[in-house]
RNA sequence: GGGCAGAUGGCGGAAUUGGUAUACGCGCUAGGCUUAGGACCUAGUCCCGCAAGGGUUGGGGGUUCGAGUCCCCCUCUGCCCACCA
């Protein structure tokens, strides 16, 4: 047969679609369900040689399961949302829904091109309401699970451009697109706790079938580490001052009940003193009586301390308007506004928060004014806390209670901020005793809590401006290793809790505010930057583990200079510290998801801002938020999306109290979107659920899903999120989406370089495709190299005409079909049958082409085949090169297509050779090999292979024999 | 600096998992067909050597009758992360 690609390929298309061979029941009767995923692409308006390798190699794999009798999905779809569409429309004036709706057009054209199998009933893409009214209520449905929040966070931002920048478009520091300097700057963004599973998301890879470098790169992007906290005390100045404290409990409370009893213990250990009284009326409390009953019983000196929480927190306040002096105050969770999250009534709270409070007073009072939020509060509202530091000033934190309002017997933050305490995070808890010294980050609440009062801090000037220097820099300044910098906290020393010693401390930008607590004991003996600091700023250097090497030693050892723990193993004095001096601590490095977007090309975040109520969530009944169209592209002036500066999206109602509100204006991260398409394939049309729960069981969890290394961890990691809050929830019946996962290998240019247009070296996959068929390409990347590989394979233009020679020559082999048996070719026929499932089955397509070509080799050596034989071949070829083999399956007269037919059995007898050579081995080395029948018995054996080497053996003596059936005769010699 | 993967002909790679190293393809050489061309056919092609023979899986050591494969040390390369305490 004369082999016209263009004439064959375009053909069989067609008739596929027109059949709908490839569109798949949620069930088939007799037949087990496979779902076979790839990463969908996203539409950037043209296919490269990457999108081949990821949908037309595992096509391979989706025909063949397909042909052992699966009923296989493997499905299509566009992740169509993000920022190249919003920047053509930007650069091009083109509405990128127009722009995005050409290039699905256009792409759909080539991957239809490639003779893939995708089930295109099935297509979704992002950016349609109907996919994305589902994303915003898989948010919402996270939201009520209490798992997004709204958080300041550091963002580019291009002071000319006036935007927000992606990371990518960030380039050396600068703005890709004006070049100005990038700039950090904060903004209320939504962020979700994916932290909270952090756990969960490492011990639940350990069943999974995934390669073993895709686990271990998500344990360690997670960053699980063991450590603990320590609390070191801060003294002022030279003296010592010792604390008056004053605590005040709240409604309902006692000097016994909550943290109390625990904190008294925890000041006095440190020579405080304090005094908690009983307040009158914990039931109903009044302020003012409680004030009055304070102001009667305590007593007060220019150290007193007040702590009041909750309820405790307004009689701090009415005791510092009657002008009692205090050094300073701190308010745990207070209430104010009388608006409580719980529900709960509580009139005697209300009536004394709402007569309001007299700042100037308060302040002439007080040094300092903490107020310490908790995140997770369900008593108070964050406005509220917000409201009362606008009122009265002072500084705001938020913090994490151990349980929710502040309310567990232990509470590590409230001793944090009560008592001028730091913790820092250590994964060597017995090396405290080498540390001399503590490093804060420049970020560090703490710091900024000193620079406000200007007095604690004898060089203000001087750590504000490192501090302003530091967050000037971006991060990718700061995290490329240089010398190391910072500056003294001078005025103030810690206390080593171990060794009693004062130590200085610094703030340094090489600690980072976002792990562990933002500050660490300095341990130069043993850890290398601290060393570096240490003889930068000449700060002492102490061994505790004895060690004969160079400083700094972090290898194992036993402890010394630790006075009775000297002796003792690493492992043992950091359990022994931990429970002398802090608290086991697990940390991680993943932080929460981020998933606000300053952006217009996305999903709508569907929530509602009221001055009254808050952050509401959009009901249900009005998904989706339609992403409306917009006239201009640029991003609003503070930074916002240009949805922003569209009033009749931003203008609504609040859907709680009715009153005029505002629309939140940024849009989803992409990731969300990517987070759970594969849900939707499963039931892609439903209108009234993001996927039944029929089609679901019928389809998932995935068997396999294969896609780029890049994905390894951010998508991967999100997506596994997704799923098991959607678990916990209750939408999806198992906590993890993919059975198993496989990255694959990569496609470099012709000069091993990756591919790009700066180096000349992009393979376009139309051009040859037009050149030599779909065929050939697709069978060329398959044949390349191991596809589940972590390697980089070039394109060699060569290598594909060799491909392209290899299904000339099977096209011709059509030539020599004829009526008799050709026995000789079973042997080869049958164990390419074999080893071809075999090697699919483990995506080593490259030899199973190999093995077609060494059965083409053998057919051409007679120019004989039967023409069942050669059914047999088209069927083993048809996956690889569906084109070809249906052309010539029909021009054998089969009327059905050879894609619907079953993959061929092998006869186990024609797997045996009737002949096998055997290597003769003298003492190990190969010295000759002979020919024998494959069922020669052993002693047959050992004599044909002394024969083989008769004249070495002579004279010699055998002191031993291996025979190796089938395989080889070892002699060893006596020595 | 940390983690992971890897190193086999001129090139991409193969090796039944401890049993004849270099399958298959590319490239190269020679010859043939052809007016010509190669996206044709045939033969050859790990290295040294005329041969007999000897050597060879990044380097060194070890275990074993036998190591590309297992163990230890070293060198180099790629990918990801990166001042993570």
């Amino acid at each position: 047969m004369q082999y016209d690609h263009k004439k064959i390929e375009k053909k069989w298309q067609d008739i596929w679609a027109q059949n709908k061979i490839y569109t798949t029941p949620d069930s088939a009767p007799g037949k087990e369900n496979f779902y076979l995923l790839v990463e969908f692409p996203y539409p950037s308006g043209n296919l490269h040689v990457g999108h081949w390798y990821a949908f037309a190699v595992p096509d391979i794999l989706a025909r063949f399961q397909r042909m052992q009798g699966k009923n296989v999905l493997y499905p299509i779809g566009f992740d169509a949302f993000g920022l190249p569409a919003e920047n053509a429309a930007i650069k091009n004036k083109v509405n990128p829904r127009t722009w995005t709706d050409g290039n699905i057009k256009f792409m759909k054209g080539q991957i239809e091109s490639m003779g893939t199998s995708f089930d295109w009933s099935r297509e979704v893409a992002t950016y349609t309401p109907e996919y994305y009214k589902w994303t915003q209520w898989l948010f919402l449905q996270l939201y009520q699970k209490g798992l997004v929040y709204q958080k300041e966070t550091a963002v580019n931002w291009c002071p000319n451009d006036k935007t927000v920048l992606a990371n990518e478009q960030v380039v050396d520091g600068k703005c890709e697109r004006c070049g100005h300097v990038v700039e950090q700057r904060q903004m209320l963004q939504w962020n979700i706790k994916i932290t909270d599973y952090a756990d969960r998301l490492i011990d639940d890879l350990e069943p999974l079938d995934w390669p073993n470098e895709i686990k271990e790169s998500q344990k360690n992007w997670i960053g699980r580490s063991e450590g603990a906290e320590i609390d070191f005390q801060v003294v002022f100045g030279e003296s010592d001052i010792k604390y008056n404290y004053i605590f005040l409990h709240g409604k309902g409370g006692s000097p016994e009940s909550d943290f109390w009893p625990w904190l008294k213990v925890q000041l006095e250990r440190r020579g405080h003193r304090v005094q908690a009284p009983a307040m009158p009326n914990p039931a109903d409390p009044s302020d003012e009586e409680q004030a009055d009953h304070v102001q009667k019983n305590c007593t007060f000196d220019e150290h007193t301390i007040l702590l009041g929480h909750s309820f405790g927190g307004i009689v701090a306040l009415r005791l510092l308007e009657r002008g009692v002096k205090v050094e300073a105050v701190t308010l745990i969770g207070t209430p104010t506004s009388g608006v409580y999250l719980d529900g709960k009534d509580r009139p005697s709270v209300t009536k004394a928060a709402q007569k309001g409070f007299n700042s100037e007073k308060i302040n002439a009072s007080s040094k300092r004014i903490v107020l310490l939020y908790d995140t997770n509060d369900h008593v108070v509202p964050l406005s509220d806390g917000e409201a009362l530091v606008k009122q009265i000033g002072g500084h705001f934190f938020t913090a994490k209670a151990e349980k929710s309002h502040f309310n567990a017997k232990i509470e590590p933050e409230v001793l944090r901020y009560a008592d001028p305490t730091l913790t820092v995070f250590t994964t060597r808890p017995d090396t405290l005793f080498g540390a001399t010294y503590l490093v804060l980050a420049p970020e560090h609440p703490w710091v900024t809590l000193a620079l406000g009062h200007k007095t604690v801090l004898e060089n203000n000037d001087e750590v504000a401006s490192y501090v302003d220097r530091t967050q000037k820099m971006s991060d990718m300044d700061r995290q490329t290793t240089k010398e190391k910098t910072g500056a003294q906290l001078k005025g103030v020393m810690a206390i080593n809790p171990a060794t009693n010693e004062k130590i200085p401390m610094f703030i340094a930008d090489y600690v980072l505010p976002q792990y562990g607590t933002g500050a660490i004991m300095a341990v130069p003996a043993h850890d290398e930057r601290d060393y570096e600091f240490a003889k930068k700023f000449g700060l002492p250097i102490r061994q505790v583990v004895s060690s004969d090497s160079d400083l700094p030693y972090t290898g194992t050892g036993t402890i010394m200079n630790s006075a009775s723990y000297d002796g003792l193993s690493i492992e043992d004095a950091k359990k022994m510290m931990i429970e002398a001096y802090g608290r086991r601590k697990t940390t991680f490095r993943l932080r929460d998801w981020i998933v606000s977007r300053q952006r217009y090309w996305g999903v709508p975040i569907p929530m509602i801002h009221c001055e009254k109520c808050g952050a509401q969530p959009v009901p249900d009944a009005h998904l989706p938020v339609v992403l409306p169209d917009v006239e201009d592209y640029l991003p609003e002036g503070s930074g916002k999306s240009p949805l922003a500066k569209v009033d009749s999206f931003v203008n609504v109602k609040c859907p709680k109290c009715g009153g005029a509100a505002k629309r939140e204006t940024d849009t989803l991260d992409t990731f969300v979107d990517s987070s759970w398409y594969f849900l939707r394939y499963t039931d892609p049309k439903n209108a009234v659920e993001f996927a039944s729960r029929e089609k679901q069981d019928a389809w998932l969890p995935v068997d396999l899903y294969s896609g780029g290394a890049e994905h390894t961890t951010m998508h991967l990691l999100y997506s596994r999120f997704w799923h098991k809050a959607l678990y916990d929830i209750g939408l999806v019946k198992d906590p993890e989406p993919y059975k198993r996962r496989m990255n694959r290998s990569l496609i470099m240019g012709p000069d091993g370089q990756k591919m790009s247009k700066s180096r000349g070296n992009v393979i376009d996959p139309d051009e040859v495709v037009n050149m030599l068929g779909a065929d050939t390409v697709r069978m060329y990347l398959a044949f390349i190299g191991p596809y589940a590989e972590v390697a980089s394979y070039p394109w060699n233009p060569d290598g594909v005409v060799g491909v392209r020679r290899f299904l000339e020559r099977v096209a011709r082999a059509e030539e020599y079909v004829q009526a008799e048996d050709v026995a000789s070719l079973n042997g080869p026929l049958h164990k390419a049958i074999k080893k071809i499932g075999e090697d699919i089955t483990l995506m080593k397509f490259n030899t199973g082409i190999s093995q077609l070509m060494i059965l083409q080799n053998a057919i051409e050596k007679d120019k004989k085949i039967e023409k069942a034989q050669f059914s047999t071949m088209l069927q083993l070829l048809a996956p690889f090169a569906p084109h070809i083999t249906e052309e010539l399956w029909n021009k054998l007269g089969n009327e059905s297509s050879i894609h619907t037919q079953p993959w061929p059995a092998f006869d186990a007898k024609y797997l045996v050779d009737d002949e096998v050579v055997i290597a003769v081995q003298i003492d190990g080395k190969t010295r000759g090999e002979f020919t024998i029948a494959s069922d020669a018995d052993k002693a047959a054996v050992e004599a044909a292979a002394k024969a083989a080497v008769a004249a070495r053996l002579d004279g010699k003596t055998i002191s031993r024999t291996i025979v190796v059936p089938k395989r080889l005769v070892n002699f060893v010699l006596e020595a």
